[in-house]
DNA sequence: GCTTAATTACACGGTACAGTGTAGTGTACA
DNA sequence: TGTACACTACACTGTACCGTGTAATTAAGC
């Protein structure tokens, strides 16, 4: 029971995962071998299996760490003072840098390309989105008591905005037909605009 | 160079695309053997072969099948003497009778597992999707000149308009977590009051 | 009933890949 | 310097599957 050896291996362990990732990446889960990754990492294939005892395993650890990232929710809570444009602009901006990153875009490309076979995790993939929504939430209804919006049913009026936004940016990006930057800020534009304008005051 | 003797094949070639499509759907393209598709249309993999030269051939027989039942293009003109708000809900309700066939959700799936790692195809699809907008657009013009709606950018409209309708409808579903009928009830009824209120004339 | 094409049953080659077993090499730490 | 542990090289098993070859069987049209 004395203190035993014990060598650091996060190192091999991260150099898999990050040449999972990539590999996943590129072609997605069926097309990617554990030979091929433990080539790209640089390891034995062996090691790759005293790590990660399975496929299956390696690909949630990815998907894990993949999560944790996406986790940095931002807070935007309602100004008072600032005009409400540039507020709803900034809901829109969280989610344009998160698209335009590509490591993200491959990812979620990787995880909807099994999640696609998988009815029960894409729900609960859907649901965490969903999480989302409450910001934006709470943000109508601090518009609505400050009067400078009207807001009868605040839970479907945001449904509504990040439906918008995920039809409009999301997907298309996702699917390889991200919107030509001109015809990105017309729609978000037209889609702030059309929202302040239905959501007016009297 | 007399009349060749031949053999209706339809029949056998029928049950086989059935049998794909089927196999596709619950299983996707990379989980599906031609040894289990021949087995479900009650042929031999011999059989499968001599109509379809390799998998891919099949699989692109599957989708060019779906596109053609697909294509049912429903025109809706701008009718001046109509409410509008029905109007536009006719919109919506043709993409949700869509959404609401099974058979059609699961070959977008299948469709989509495998466009997902071919940005190329996934583009052309996208855009395909887009020609849609074209009867919105023209609709949106009528209602302008008829001085019912103030339309500035007609596109622009017609593109937040089916955003929000991928967005809120399509895309959920397509993921397994398709809105609630209330839910979905109400996020109609706001889209349509929201878009008509956001291009009222005046 | 004869001919001929479609179909079948079935064996087989080739390949790719998941995962294991093992003997040996390198190396951090006591 | 020695020991325990991470790691490697590599052979190997088992399996799944694509696609083909072929001889036998069925059935349509003459």
């Amino acid at each position: 029971m004395s203190t035993r050896k014990k060598r650091d291996t996060s190192r091999k362990r991260a150099e898999i995962l990050d040449a999972a990732v990539q590999a996943f990446r590129e072609h997605g889960f069926d097309n990617t071998s554990m030979d091929r990754i433990a080539e790209v990492a640089g390891a034995s294939k062996r090691t790759v299996y005293n790590h990660f005892e399975s496929k299956e395993v390696l690909f949630e650890a990815v998907m894990e760490d993949f999560h944790r990232k996406a986790r940095e929710l931002k807070e935007i809570p309602y100004d008072p003072d600032a005009e409400l444009a540039p507020q709803l602009g900034a809901f829109v901006d969280v989610k344009l840098k998160m698209l335009a990153d590509p490591e993200w875009g491959g990812l979620v490309r990787v995880g909807l390309g099994v999640l696609i076979r998988e009815p029960a995790f894409a729900q609960r993939a859907m649901e965490r989105a969903e999480a989302d929504h409450n910001t934006l939430v709470e943000w109508l209804r601090g518009a609505d008591a400050d009067g400078r919006l009207r807001v009868e049913d605040a839970r479907t009026s945001a449904a509504l905005f990040w439906s918008t936004v995920a039809g409009a940016f999301f997907w298309p990006t996702i699917m390889g037909a991200p919107p030509k930057p001109a015809v990105a800020r017309r729609l978000k534009e037209a889609l702030i605009e059309s929202f302040l304008t239905s959501h007016a005051p009297h």
